[in-house]
DNA sequence: CCTCTAATTAACCTGAACTTAACACTTTAA
DNA sequence: TTAAAGTGTTAAGTTCAGGTTAATTAGAGG
């Protein structure tokens, strides 16, 4: 499948160059000029990633990231900034706004091709959409901070156990296929054991709780508030 | 409140289209005619924003550039050039000698004007967003003084300590991946090894205190108050 | 050019996280 | 009812990310 990447800046020679490098290997470039251009392309264009620069005439990077979030479909996208480099990180990182990640100027084209492709690497694990947090029947997961919250209870999980809760959580009462599960969590290439996901269950069910994980019997497991 | 801008070229000409429309929009305008002019305007008029001709005699832009970094006012002032377009991008913006951003010749007035706007803009954001201390749990970051306080305890940090410990504080609970921290931190033309953050992340524990620096094994880190 | 500090690297250690193996248990269906 | 298939449990590996230390390199300032 091809990845569409929409990229935004104000620059024709910029677009120009990172379009070139970025076609070069192979994904589908979309172009705009300014911040609202943007934001009408994304429910056409569906993109995966968006590159954006910070400063633009008419509408910034940061406004028009907030206005893609709200549409459907920027929900899942990654935006990412193009920004000179400073001392504000928080800024620059444009969090508030919603922004996942940036890359500084001055852009060197190798960089950012390995740049966009681990950040589009990071779409193929996921099943569809990835909200920062989940909050279902009690249990929320801050994907940010990486942490589970049960009442008052707060759990710091390891990677994969987190990873998995993620994905359960993320369609409760929806059966799970220890196919998918490893698909999702572990990815096609990796190869474990038949025992690996029942003990990785079993660790969730130990520290969240027995009663939400049930386990459907030749086919797998799933989530229940 | 009205913002301080400084032109800087050699022609005549062009300082006076720029302030002509920079004044029409309500700001205050200074100009010099070569990059040590510049350098000694900056102390007295404490400019919000410099816009600079790269090429110009006595002393060009990119070195004028340097030097106002190293005055006290010359930290928060943001620097653009005004420059001729070429293929160049990472030279055209004088990103090394610390320029913030430019701005392409010929110069149309009102993209020049939106873009001094979008510029500016980013002031605004800092003063009210991220103040130039940061207090977060007992911890105070004066990014001004380049102190950290906690409690009675002042420290001294080197730069990169520093700037590690600011990215962190910047968003208290926020894991942050090693990926991004190179990125902020190092930038992302620099190559480290693995070990470096590590070390890094160590001082501070050692200095600040082991308790709130928490690790995300296979994310990154994060800061706790 | 020397000195001192910061920054980075290299080499090694540690332990959590992850995986596996072995076996017990449970369900299903011939 | 009993084998077969699927899952649960435990403990014992194994691996790999991160921690630690010391040594080396880079850089600023005299």
């Amino acid at each position: 499948m091809q990845y569409r990447i929409l990229l935004v800046d104000d620059e024709q020679d910029i677009l120009d160059l990172l379009q070139y490098n970025l076609e070069k290997e192979g994904f589908q470039v979309m172009t705009a000029q300014n911040g609202s251009e943007a934001v009408n392309r994304v429910p056409e264009f569906k993109p995966h990633l968006i590159l954006m620069d910070v400063m633009m005439p008419e509408m910034d990077g940061m406004e028009a990231c907030r206005e893609i979030r709200e549409l459907p479909d920027g929900k899942s996208t990654i935006v990412a900034f193009l920004t000179a480099r400073s001392e504000d990180y928080s800024q620059m990182a444009g969090f508030e706004a919603g922004g996942d990640d940036y890359i500084a100027k001055p852009i060197k084209p190798r960089i950012l091709v390995s740049k966009v492709k681990a950040w589009l690497k990071r779409l193929e694990g996921q099943s569809s959409v990835t909200p920062e947090s989940i909050d279902t029947g009690g249990i929320i997961i801050d994907k940010e901070k990486y942490v589970v919250t049960r009442g008052s209870e707060v759990f710091h999980l390891p990677k994969k156990e987190f990873e998995l809760l993620a994905l359960l959580v993320s369609a409760p009462g929806r059966v799970f296929t220890r196919d998918f599960i490893l698909n999702s969590v572990w990815g096609n290439d990796v190869i474990v054991g038949d025992r690996t996901i029942d003990v990785h269950i079993r660790k969730l069910r130990e520290k969240i709780g027995d009663e939400f994980f049930k386990t459907i019997k030749g086919v797998g497991y799933k989530f229940e508030p």
